[in-house]
DNA sequence: TGTATTTATTAGGTGAACCTAATTTTAGTA
DNA sequence: TACTAAAATTAGGTTCACCTAATAAATACA
């Protein structure tokens, strides 16, 4: 059976290891993302192993195994439908529902879970643009790049962002930039990366690159010269 | 600040006394409602005592305090509203909800709290007919008695239940007998304290006194001579 | 290639929440 | 009242999830 704290684990390396596209995930990381020291991290990932939910050298790093990858996507499944819900169904806004669902994500009902997805409205997206897996494990694609990598002229629209921190999405928030916001890349500004975009017509902001970097947009003309 | 497992101690304690009207709370006791033994209680018992949430003394037995008090509502609400939403808005049977909502209890949001129970329709009670208390702890208050206490003869309507384990509640929903269901008590047998109910029209049940004390009434016709 | 820095590992705790077994206190009853 | 049964308490664990400090290994880079 596995235990809450298990699940967290799992769901931390899930996400680095999808943030470090093939790279490893280490030690060091996972402590920082999950707000531990390394000694406990290790102390914690022979048992991870010994459960064969994932598998680690400290050569090769840490990778989940099948059945890690398994109840790994399944708590991914009940963060997002957590987000989902709260945001759709309980009217909070993008920046408060991670925190919540933080919390409610480990309790066990797959029914509750189902209810609760289609009182959501069974959408494909959670609030923040991450793809909701099925039960199956199985990930709605879409194709989706970086802001930061937009070359001028660029019209793209917002898919979603690669951080779900509070002060993150308030910050987009006082900016007025949202999911589905369409983007005009008016300037690159090659000396910091930074980006200065127009949208709602004649609102324009400078974004750092940072920010650039963390927010997820698809282009929307064809034949659109923007790195993927 | 009030933990997750402060909250247990407050809400059982507070079920206990409820439930033996006046009289004092034992250790012992609460071992069992909470499945621990009794040193573990003891031991917990000392640090809430610390904390000023409840007073102990062996001869006057487990008291909560005012701010002791105050808190156990506030997880009694929590509970509550929990139970309703996922009745009446999940749809989960009468059975199903009281678990889940020991899982859920403990998640740390008013605002969700007030937004579940704004989706919910404000009930003053939940699906076991238990009062939910307002904020400022303030319970909802109902006249009612255990179906036991009925003189034959007597109609009556069910109001709610003592008890919310899942074997009762599915024991009463295979009788179909639900909250707002009106009984006629047509005979009580004095030997060994069952009673016979008809209800839907032609339905007929025996009722053991240890069911029959659980199922919490209120007579239909005025004057009626049932103990309360 | 050698040294400095970063990362991983080992060793040895701590405190919380539980437990059992033994003892003492209290309460119920012959 | 004296004895017995039940309840409370004390003493002394165990396990788990965390920690710090010290050491070893790996990596970066001059
Ligand atoms: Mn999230
Ligand atoms: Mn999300
Ligand atoms: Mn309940
Ligand atoms: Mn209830």
């Amino acid at each position: 059976m596995i235990k809450t704290s298990d699940e967290k684990y799992l769901r931390a390396i899930y996400q680095i290891s999808q943030a470090e596209q093939g790279q490893k995930a280490t030690i060091s990381e996972l402590a920082y993302y999950l707000d531990l020291k390394p000694p406990t991290v290790l102390e914690r990932l022979k048992i991870l192993q010994a459960e064969k939910l994932i598998t680690y050298k400290k050569t090769s790093g840490i990778h989940l195994t099948k059945s890690g990858q398994k109840e790994a996507m399944n708590v991914v499944r009940k963060h997002r439908i957590w987000e989902t819900f709260l945001h759709k169904v309980c009217k909070f806004s993008w920046s408060e529902v991670h925190e919540l669902a933080e919390q409610l994500q480990n309790v066990n009902s797959e029914k509750l879970i189902d209810r609760l997805y289609t009182l959501s409205g069974e959408p494909q997206f959670d609030p923040h643009g991450d793809p909701i897996p099925s039960k199956t494990g199985v990930l709605p694609s879409s194709q989706r790049r970086p802001l930061l990598n937009s070359v001028e002229g660029c019209k793209c629209v917002v898919l979603g962002v690669n951080e779900d921190s509070t002060d993150f999405l308030n910050y987009l928030t006082e900016l007025n930039i949202g999911l589905n916001e369409r983007l005009n890349v008016e300037k690159l500004f090659s000396f910091d990366g930074s980006v200065k975009v127009k949208y709602k017509n004649s609102v324009t902001a400078v974004l750092s690159s940072k920010v650039a970097e963390k927010i997820m947009v698809t282009c929307i003309k064809a034949n659109c010269l923007c790195k993927v």
